[in-house]
DNA sequence: TTATTTTTTTAGGTATGCCTAATTTTAGTA
DNA sequence: TACTAAAATTAGGCATACCTAAAAAAATAA
């Protein structure tokens, strides 16, 4: 049975090494994704590589094996499970379900993750638009892309967030934007990559780059020049 | 805000010291009950009473301070509400969720208990028969007595066990005495203490002393001689 | 290539949470 | 009361999980 601990740290790798232009997940790069020391990661990292979940080396950073890799997606089918479990069954918003997900996710009990798996319905996508692994590790595919990368006059279907965190997410249900709004891209302000964007037929505003490159849509109209 | 390890001994002490019998709480049984060593548990009461959650000495043992005792209380709830919620959300069997609902009551939530408490339909007793404390500790009142403690022509009603153990409740379903049963008791058996009982109007078994004590029930003949 | 900065590693420290073995204290029995 | 058994305490050890400060190695810039 693995630890909390080691569940943390696989998960951790498996985001990071998953993260827009990351190729390599140094250790500095670990310790500041978990908020801890290098010198306590590098003493985990000993850990993990001797259970083999992990190869390390200074130059080629941390690479998760296979197993280890397997464990890293098997903690976030729990943790986007519980997420959707939360949202779907207990009706809590998607700006409230990750900080508890984090606990739960902890619990040891595959039969209880298959039941309220089943109790929310089994969707492949969790309240963010992440896809659920299946209990085998695969991952629904879903082609998404930051609306950061539209051009003027795309027409786009919001189907995730690159961030959990409630600020943001706040944030975005202040402006009223949430899962599956369709958005018109009105004007791309060269100077700084600011978007206007209008939906709900009505409402217009004005996102930052910093806020557009961290909402994830895809394209309706199909031909759409984005990349 | 409480470590989990507090909880768990907060929870310990409050069970311990409202067992059958004890009216004191020595080390030595807190340690049995626990699972650990006495110089393990201790060290532990020590810091337990310089937070002021406990007061210890060798002679009276350990004693809950009215904040212990709260907090006791709030352990108990949540572990009671996650027990009910599996049971009547999840549709997991009174056999079943004790163990789950030991590493769920660690998660720090009181909006999550609250939800799922009230998706549960607020019951004031969890799947065991044992009473839910409300949030501010009051724990509802129910008149139970060990079915053990019954006079030959008894007819109960079973309100409760006194044991968690999966063994024990398995037990009791491979008999098909569950809670809320109508039971007569038929013989008593004055060598042991043995008891015959008869039940859903057909099946009849003879039930251990040890296992008549752990089951819990209220007379339904009014003015009955048990006690 | 050398100098500077960044990253990694080592060394050593703290707190928690567990243990065994030995000792002291308390309580029960003769 | 004196002896004995049980309970509590002390001492010292181990693993985990965190830290800071300093040294070594690697990467980057001049
Ligand atoms: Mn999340
Ligand atoms: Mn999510
Ligand atoms: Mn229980
Ligand atoms: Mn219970």
């Amino acid at each position: 049975m693995l630890k909390t601990s080691d569940e943390k740290y696989l998960r951790a790798i498996y985001s990071v090494s998953h993260s827009e232009n990351k190729q390599k997940v140094s250790l500095s790069d670990l310790a500041y994704y978990l908020d801890l020391k290098p010198p306590t990661v590098l003493e985990r990292l000993h850990v993990l590589q001797k259970e083999k979940f992990i190869s390390y080396t200074k130059t080629e950073g941390v690479v998760l094996t296979k197993s280890g890799e397997k464990e890293a997606l098997n903690v976030i089918r729990k943790h986007r499970v519980w997420e959707t479990f939360l949202h779907k069954v207990c009706k809590f918003g998607w700006n409230e379900v990750h900080e508890m997900a984090e606990q739960l996710q902890n619990v040891n009990s595959e039969k209880l993750i298959d039941r309220i798996y089943t109790l929310s319905g089994e969707p492949k996508f969790d309240p963010h638009g992440d896809p659920i692994p299946d209990k085998s590790g695969k991952l629904p595919v879903s082609v998404r892309r930051p609306l950061l990368n539209s051009i003027e006059g795309c027409r786009c279907l919001v189907l995730g967030v690159n961030e959990d965190s409630a600020e943001f997410l706040n944030y975005l249900t202040d402006l009223n934007i949430g899962l599956n709004e369709k958005l018109s891209v009105e004007k791309v302000f060269g100077y700084d990559g600011s978007l206007k964007i209008k939906y709900k037929n009505s409402e217009s505003v004005i996102l930052s780059p910093k806020v557009a490159e961290k909402i994830l849509v895809t394209c309706t109209k199909h031909g759409c020049a984005c990349k």
